[in-house]
DNA sequence: CGGTAGTTTGAGCCTCGTCAAGCTCCGTGG
DNA sequence: CCACGGAGCTTGACGAGGCTCAAACTACCG
């Protein structure tokens, strides 16, 4: 959680390969350290409001942080979990779509929007790297409206930790999560059940039927393990490769 | 729906200023010219299946199709609604993530896989068009993962309602949707109700207790007419001013 | 030890899904 | 001209899953 060192260097940088740098050469990586500037910001502030002006664009390098988007009577439905290599703003827009919000400390990497938008014209390499992650987040953000529109409340909560799981695997290298893995919560009950479309009542009563099936391990509210992954995927509805069954 | 006499010059292209190519100049209509190939399907036909290899990339010309995901059980989700000037297919990828169906006769303008890539790599006009368009279809995509989320029946139905008014609007150049519009609905129930995450029964009753409170009429199965559209956004769940309430 | 925020559990209700029947629209054929 | 049949849509009755309201439990902190 606390900063690295020489987090100044993009070289040594915990998101050199995944974030919108990943395919930079060495004279972009020096362009880019001329024009980034780091912040930051402790658990529960906000990064961006829906509608407000968002005058950096990000990549969260360090952290955890929701995207939602709350209705007049309160209802609210987080449409995207931030986690390092993320980035946040969209190039080309001044006001963010949604709310942004660090729900652990969170380490940003920021460049001034009209910087970071000469940058995604002037250099291919950003701009192909931009590309392809936001076709990965478009699949991504369609994957979970199977998830919200069709999966029960059971299979919705399996389904969180089994993305979790999945991208705490690919965030460490594996491009398979372990047969067992135990995974810090970086959501409070209330954030799961605004990203799995449920109560914080549900979210709780499908957590505790999971473990009483043996499907997961509770150590303590924020941790979660998970002693058979296959067999916790199943239950989100998936099939062995990883796909939803066919 | 019978296509248009030069279908085949990029110049009098009914989608020329809202698909891929739109930034494209004169020059590189020319080379676009030179490698598409036109493509009709009937309503019903596949046009991608999940998994399965996809040869070509395409614009959607003509008609309307659907982006689904169907699970073992049956139950089935569509994660988007596609419409002239909307892009199918994944550059960098070989397969089809979701099956894609026509839902009514379709034409596609479409581009041999490995011919687009390169194109995307050494057209910047395509590829700055491309990111901007994905990046709208991602909020697109967190838009409605909020209505699958956190809509009631009836709201969901409304906002179908909504944004299909919403795109018919923008499609014919207007940036607002007249207080009165006449919808023909590219769906049946059933697909609608997929959309939407529901059953077809819901979906039914909800378009008729709509009609029953003045919100919409309904001249045939297949045509919704909105008498006040401003009425049917708040019914919704949105402000007046097309955002989703804050 | 008391206070508070977060979580779990319980009881009852409501919305939406399920199952089933009936209706409308059309095309076909007697 | 009407009977027939099928697909798509609507309506009804009923039940279940998830939401609401309420209380109790836990962990953490002053």
């Amino acid at each position: 959680m606390a900063s690295r060192p020489s987090l100044r260097s993009c070289e040594n940088c915990p998101i050199r390969h995944n974030a919108v740098c990943a395919e930079c050469d060495a004279s972009e990586l020096a362009v880019l350290e001329r024009t980034k500037s780091y912040r930051t910001v402790p658990a529960g502030s906000p990064l961006a409001t829906a509608g407000e002006p968002l005058e950096y664009l990000s990549s969260l390098v360090e952290g955890c942080a929701t995207m939602s988007r709350t209705l007049e009577d309160g209802r609210r439905q987080t449409v995207g979990l931030l986690l390092p290599s993320d980035f946040i703003g969209r190039p080309g827009r001044k006001t963010s779509a949604y709310d942004i919000e660090a729900v652990s400390d969170v380490t940003l990497c920021r460049f001034e929007r009209r910087t970071f938008e000469r940058l995604v014209r002037e250099t291919p390499h950003i701009a192909t790297r931009m590309l392809t992650m936001t076709l990965d987040e478009l699949d991504a953000a369609r994957d979970w409206a199977v998830v919200l529109g069709r999966m029960t409340a059971r299979e919705k909560v399996a389904s969180f930790f089994v993305s979790l799981a999945r991208r705490h695997a690919t965030g460490s290298g594996q491009d398979q999560p372990a047969r067992s893995v135990t995974l810090h919560l970086p959501l409070s009950r209330e954030a799961m059940a605004d990203h799995l479309g449920l109560t914080i009542e549900t979210t709780s009563r499908q957590v505790t039927a999971l473990r009483k099936d043996g499907l997961i391990e509770v150590p303590s509210a924020r941790e979660v393990r998970i002693p058979d992954f296959e067999r916790l995927a199943l239950e989100a509805g998936e099939d062995d490769d990883g796909g939803l069954i066919a």
